[in-house]
DNA sequence: CCAGGGGA
DNA sequence: TCCCCTGGG
């Protein structure tokens, strides 16, 4: 998923703290794909609600989104419109990796237990109804929503640029490439042992001494989810060629590289990284949370335990009120 | 992933 | 308070 540049980046830890009162741009698929893919019991089954409909992805939003909030961290979730027509090859290949972990999947549940979850997680799709349905609630919840045209890594990191929001959170780092001049990984409740982390694309160009078009170039080599990329080049190697020759059209000049096989595409998605299609006219606006709506959708229709859910919503209404007692306490 | 309880 | 564990839907 996403683009293997992790090797050349040097997250920065942060605090939620530090967060706090700063509006984030939320990489909506992802999280609702990490979502769906970890909470699961043992045997890989995901949470499901008495009709057998999958809750999953709605157990973490619930959750998540009322912790941040209660501390202090705006959301807008921003989802994906229409994938581009070059993802065709990288959806195919992944469906049939899906196809072949459900197989597996339900192997492994009779003979090798232990092995279930990893294949059930490989298996794990976003659907439509997902999606929907992650959009009523967030809706409910007072959280705004944006619809990209296309990437919504795209839309989230041009968001960023305008200063409508501080950060995109996603685990994956395409925004970076998309121009997005801070993202967040490992944002989640604050009693996680992980520690959010954030990596700012103007460190990341000084520190190699590249531009975002070399860094998009160097993504090419590598591959990304609309070229494949060239076999036997990693981040660090890729790097080093494009330090040298600073473009890929120089590279295959200088003949650098034998066969352009897996980047053959390179400047119609170098195109798709430095000139995505966005939404520019976008409304992001908070309202405050329907606990009824809240209650009716997640316990009565998807059947929440009510005494789980009103906690998650007294988190946002009574963000942190213990910190302000404590301190009233001391003076 | 997160909530909540139990034990150190 | 922290860590670990189990269950959540």
């Amino acid at each position: 998923m996403g683009v293997n540049i992790g090797a050349i980046l040097e997250p920065k830890e942060t605090s939620l703290e530090t967060i706090s009162g700063k509006i984030v741009a939320v990489d909506a698929y992802n999280t609702l794909y990490q979502f769906l893919s970890i909470i699961r019991q043992p045997d890989g089954t995901p949470l499901k609600d008495s009709l057998g409909r999958t809750t999953s992805h709605l157990s973490g939003l619930i959750y998540r989104t009322t912790n941040l909030m209660g501390d202090g961290i705006k959301q807008v979730f921003v989802f994906d419109g229409k994938p581009s027509e070059l993802k065709a090859k990288v959806i195919e290949s992944r469906s049939e990796r899906r196809k072949e972990a459900r197989r597996k999947w339900e192997e492994a549940k009779i003979l090798f237990p232990e092995e279930a979850f990893k294949y059930a997680q490989a298996s794990a799709r976003i659907n439509m109804t997902m999606v929907e349905e992650a959009k009523i609630l967030l809706t409910y919840l007072g959280i705004p929503c944006v619809q990209a045209p296309g990437e919504g890594e795209a839309q989230a990191a041009y968001m960023v640029r305008r200063g409508d929001a501080e950060f995109v959170s996603s685990q994956d780092y395409d925004s970076l490439l998309f121009g997005a001049p801070v993202v967040i990984r490992n944002l989640s409740a604050a009693r996680r042992k992980t520690t959010p982390e954030v990596i700012e694309l103007k460190e990341l160009e000084e520190k190699h001494g590249i531009t975002r078009e070399e860094l998009v170039d160097i993504a090419i080599l590598v591959g990304t989810d609309f070229n494949p990329g060239i076999k036997g080049i990693g981040v660090k190697s890729a790097l080093k060629l494009i330090k040298e020759h600073h473009s890929i059209e120089k590279l295959i000049a200088e003949a650098e590289i034998e066969k352009i096989d897996g980047i053959e595409n390179y400047e119609i998605v170098r195109d798709i990284f430095l000139h995505p299609e966005v939404n520019e006219s976008y409304e992001i606006k908070w309202r405050t949370p329907d606990e009824e709506k809240v209650k009716e959708f997640l316990c009565e229709e998807h059947d929440f335990s009510e005494e789980r859910v009103s906690k998650a919503l007294e988190r946002i209404l009574m963000p942190k009120i213990k910190q302000q007692r404590r301190i009233e306490q001391w003076l």
